[in-house]
DNA sequence: AATTGAAATGCAACCGGTTGCAAAAATTGA
DNA sequence: TCAATTTTTGCAACCGGTTGCATTTCAATT
C-alpha cells in the first residue's frame, strides 16, 4: 500500500539509485534530478523505509529505553525528556518495560531481533547484569541512573549516592538534630547501598550524635508510611533520611496521622525533588537530583558511542543540591 | 555483526529456506531438520532479524504508542500497562511524545518510516486530528482515553465524560452542597468540554442550586492552585468538581492554605483516581476510571483492528464510579 | 513391488532500499 | 575546439529474510 522508491522512480523516470541519493544526506545528485525526483515523491507521498534502508546500511535510528520504574513518579519526567531528546536527534524509543522481568535474555533477545543501534539502560534498582548482557552483546548502552565506578563496565550517567548521603547527614545534624536515622528502600540497591554508607560515614564521625537504620520494602508511598509507623511505635529518631521522594512523602503522612509536627518534632528529608515534592500541601525538603542534566549527558553519551561503539566506557556524575523547603528546621 | 540466516543454513546443512521455515510458525519442517537447524542456531546464537523478515510479511509489530500527557502522573500508570500488555503479545511501542507538537504530519511521517503496524493514540487533550491523520493512512488506530461518538472515526476507548459530570453534580447535590462550581482544564480539550455539558445539566435541572464555572488553565497542580487561590478571593461556591485529580490536588492545598477545611467549608470532588489520590495525605474523593479495562481493551481492539484493517470502527466506553475519600462530606 | 498422495525441501524471485563501479554527461582549462 | 577532469547516473549486486512453485522424499495403500 505504502509507495515505494520504485513507483518514484518510474514516475520521475528516473533510475531507483537516483531516488535513494536524493533521500541520502551527502550523496551525488544534480540539482535537476532532484527537482523532478521531489516532484514526484511529493505527489505521491512518499517516504523512505527506514527499516528497509537499515538492512543495508546497518543503523535503525531505532534505541531501546528500557527501565522498571514506572511508579516512580519521577520517571515520567524522565521518559519525557529522554523521548523528547531522543526525538531531537531523530532517533525512535522502543519502550521495554523491565517490571517483573530479572533475566536479561529476553528483552536482549528482542531488542537484537529489532536491531536497536544501542540501548539506554533507565533505572537506579536495575541489575547491572542488563547493561552487562547488551555489552557483550556488542550493543553500546549506557545506565542511567547507575551506580559510579572508577573502572564502569559501561557507561554510566547519574549522581554520587554516597556523597548524597554525606550530604543528607551534614545537613541534618547542622540543624540541630542529634538522633538521626536513614529509612532506605530495597536493601538490595546498589542505590540504597551508597546513600546508606555516606550517611553513616559522616553521622558516625560526628560526636554526640546517634544514628540507626531502617529499610522500606519498596520505593514507594505505601512501603514509606508503613515503615515510619513501625518506626513511630518504637524509639523514634528525630530526623530521617529517606532514601527517596515517595518514601518520605508516605513517612511524613504516617506522621502526620500520628498527631506530631514536622519539622519540630520530627524532620524529614528526602531524594530526587520530584514534582509532588515542590507541592505546597507536601512542600518537602529534599535532594535535588538534576534529572535533566543526567538526560542529556546520557543522550550525548549514547550518541558518541554509536558513532565509535569502541570508545572507553565512562562514567559522568552530577552533582546533588538540597532544595530547602519545609520538612527540615532552619539550621541553628 | 549479528549472526544471519544464511551461517546457520551453512553450519546445518540445509537451505536457507529451511532455517526461516523452522522459526516461522506453522511452516513445514521435518523434526529431523528443525533438529538440526536448532542445534546451529544455539551454537551460532542466531536470532532472526525482526525488520528484515518484516519486508516481506509487511509486519513490523511496531505500535506507535503517541501521546502528550507527560506530566500527568495517571500516565505513569497508562504507560505501565500500556507496555506490559503490547510486550505480552509480542508487539513492540515505539513512544512518541507529541508534548509540543500540534501537527500530525511529522509523527505520522516517522511512524510510516517505521511501518508500524498500528498506532494507540493515549490521550484526552490531544485533537483528534491525529487519529484521523493515522485513519487516513490506512494505519489502524485506536484513540484510548478519546471522545465517544456514536459513529467514531476511529476506534475509541475511553470514559463518558458527559455522565461523569452529571455524577459529579448529583453527587454534590446530594452531599448538600447547594452553591456548585465546575472547575475545568484546558477549555478546549473535548474531556473538559463533555465534563462540563454533563455537570450543568444536572445542576441547572435541580432546583435551588447555583451553579458557577471556570477554567484553569492547564491539567496540573499549579494550574489548579492558581485558579482556587483566584476563586476563593471572589464569591466562592461551596463544592467544586476539578477536572481532573492534579488540578484538585491544586485546588485543595490552596483551600488548605486560606485556613478553610475540607469537607466542611469546601468540598471538593476530581476525576481519574489516579495513585495519589490515595495517599492519605491528600485522601481525595473522586471518580475512578477504571484504566486498566480503558487499556486492557484498546489493546484488544488495536490486535483486532490489525487483524482485519477494514473493521468498523468502534466506540467503547466504560462506566466510572465515585470513590469515596476525605474531600466530601457524607451523604446528608 | 508398484502406485499414490502428502509432506519436506531447495531454487529463485522478491520485499524496499543502498552502494561500488563503470559509463555517460557536464565542466574546466588550454 | 578538444582533451582532461570532475560530477552525475544507472546497472547490478547486496542487505536478511520469506514464499510460490516444482521437485524430491517419505509413508501409506493396494
Amino acid at each position: 500500500m505504502p509507495v515505494t522508491l520504485k513507483e518514484v522512480a518510474a514516475k520521475a523516470g528516473v533510475s531507483r539509485s537516483a531516488v535513494s541519493r536524493t533521500f541520502t544526506e551527502g550523496a551525488s545528485v544534480s540539482l535537476k534530478t532532484r527537482k523532478k525526483v521531489e516532484k514526484a515523491a511529493n505527489e505521491l507521498g512518499y517516504s523512505p523505509n527506514a527499516l528497509a534502508s537499515s538492512l543495508t546500511t546497518g543503523r535503525t535510528k531505532l534505541i531501546g529505553l528500557i527501565s522498571n520504574n514506572f511508579h516512580n513518579p519521577l520517571f515520567l519526567e524522565v521518559f519525557d525528556l529522554f523521548t523528547r531528546s531522543l526525538q531531537d536527534r531523530g532517533l525512535r524509543p522502543l519502550l521495554v518495560n523491565l517490571s517483573d522481568e530479572t533475566d536479561p535474555g529476553n528483552s536482549l533477545r528482542m531488542l537484537r531481533q529489532y536491531s536497536v543501534d544501542g540501548a539506554i539502560v533507565a533505572s537506579s534498582t536495575l541489575s547491572p547484569e542488563f547493561s552487562k548482557a547488551f555489552r557483550d552483546a556488542r550493543i553500546p548502552v549506557v545506565h542511567s541512573f547507575g551506580r559510579f565506578a572508577n573502572a564502569p563496565y559501561v557507561h554510566v550517567v547519574g549522581i554520587d549516592n554516597v556523597e548524597c548521603g554525606r550530604m543528607a547527614a551534614r545537613t541534618l545534624i547542622a540543624r540541630g538534630y542529634r538522633r538521626i536515622a536513614f529509612m532506605g528502600g530495597p536493601r538490595e540497591a546498589t542505590s540504597t547501598i551508597d546513600r546508606r554508607a555516606g550517611f553513616l560515614e559522616v553521622a558516625k564521625a560526628t560526636k554526640d550524635i546517634e544514628v540507626s537504620e531502617s529499610y522500606a520494602t519498596a520505593y514507594s508511598f505505601a512501603a514509606g508510611r508503613t515503615e515510619m509507623q513501625r518506626l513511630l511505635k518504637q524509639d523514634r529518631a528525630d530526623a530521617y533520611f529517606c532514601g527517596d521522594d515517595v518514601l518520605s512523602i508516605g513517612a511524613l503522612s504516617a506522621i502526620e496521622s500520628a498527631n506530631l509536627r514536622v519539622p519540630e518534632d520530627i524532620g524529614v528529608i528526602g531524594l530526587n525533588d520530584m514534582e509532588m515534592a515542590r507541592w505546597e500541601n507536601i512542600n518537602l525538603t529534599t535532594i535535588r537530583q538534576p534529572i535533566s542534566q543526567i538526560i542529556s549527558s546520557s543522550i550525548e553519551l549514547i550518541v558518541a558511542a554509536l558513532d565509535d561503539p569502541e570508545r572507553h566506557p565512562e562514567a559522568r556524575l552530577f552533582a546533588c543540591e538540597i532544595v530547602e523547603r519545609g520538612t527540615l528546621r532552619p539550621t541553628q
